[in-house]
DNA sequence: TTTCTATTTCAGACAATACTGAAAATACAA
DNA sequence: TTGTATTTTCAGTATTGTCTGAAATAGAAA
């Protein structure tokens, strides 16, 4: 025992280092594509772990407040991208992360779609609607503009739709090729 | 010029009713990505413009102040979204956007993987290495992770690099193709 | 040089967002 | 029931990010 503890225990501590650099960092990255960073962090913390956690576990490890950590939960969890887990025997909740990548990509993928894509193309189909009868000459160039727009963003749209309804199997192979 | 006059007034007011909430919900998304809303909106705005705008022209349609116009002219710029346009007699710089959609998504594309993706990818690297040599249980189930985190987003970033390195006649048609 | 216009900067004000902590609600066990 | 562990809510507070407006700077014209 005394020949593995010298051995681990400094392990544990740089383990530990990295760890916590990784999940600031997944945070500070979470933050440049709008999403809250405690939320990123938490999603990071997750990801790794090898157990699911608790509220109780995250607040510690994070030194972050209950509702903070509830709250951030919840949302990721409407996310999609963690789990509640119960344990029998426990009246605590647990929570896990979807840790396959490829699933992961897809639920954010559909979640953005949901979220922003839809919207988005919603407000461009109003404008164009609103603006393509008027005999304006701006009201001309912002319909062609915005038109281009949609078109755009609809292709973008079907693309992922088809993306996240493939398998990780039949999709990355075939990149890679396309990659040569 | 009358009956031009009374059918162009009311199509005008209507044009500048649509293109303000165009302007608006184009803010708001651009919030939801990590955008400031003010810097999504003079993008908007110049994106639907006929001719380029000063500095002043955009103070006074978006009603913001000198300083804000300034400074997200001058992100727009920096990532490549806008340029200056100098008009020979004139003092004042104006600003124009590159209306051209696949030219605006290859520069969105090539600025985020410059500023998040790569960014990301060192910290994975990084954070593997540290994390390879460890013994610790746990530090082992971190290094699988995070290397399926960093092959995914590496994979990611060729492709996207293959893309926007490609021509927009290219690329469309056999994506219309691939969609079916 | 001086005067004028336009650009740039930045300290302080403000607004949006995120967080805390404690109280209320809920769920479960005895 | 009643007691206890756990979750949820939310008013108040803190933090972060954004914006203003005026002063400093730059540069062209007189």
């Amino acid at each position: 025992m005394s020949t593995k503890a010298t051995a681990t225990n400094p392990d544990r501590a740089a383990y530990r280092a990295v760890r916590e650099e990784f999940i600031a960092q997944w945070g500070t990255l979470g933050s440049a594509w709008g999403i809250n960073r405690t939320m990123a962090q938490i999603h990071a913390l997750l990801m790794v772990s090898t157990q699911p956690l608790s509220t109780d576990d995250i607040m510690a490890d994070l030194q972050i407040s209950r509702g903070n950590a509830h709250g951030n939960l919840r949302d990721l969890a409407g996310w999609g991208l963690i789990r509640r887990v119960i344990r029998k025997g426990e009246r605590k909740e647990f929570f896990e992360a979807e840790k396959d990548v490829w699933k992961m990509f897809c639920t954010i993928i559909r979640e953005r779609k949901r979220r922003e894509i839809r919207p988005a193309i919603g407000v461009l189909k109003d404008c164009i609607e609103r603006a393509e009868t008027l005999k304006d000459a701006e009201a001309v160039t912002f319909t062609k503009q915005t038109r281009a727009l949609l078109e755009f963003v609809e292709m973008a749209d079907s693309f992922l739709s088809k993306m996240t309804r493939s398998e990780q199997s039949k999709v990355i192979p075939w990149l890679l090729k396309w990659l040569g």
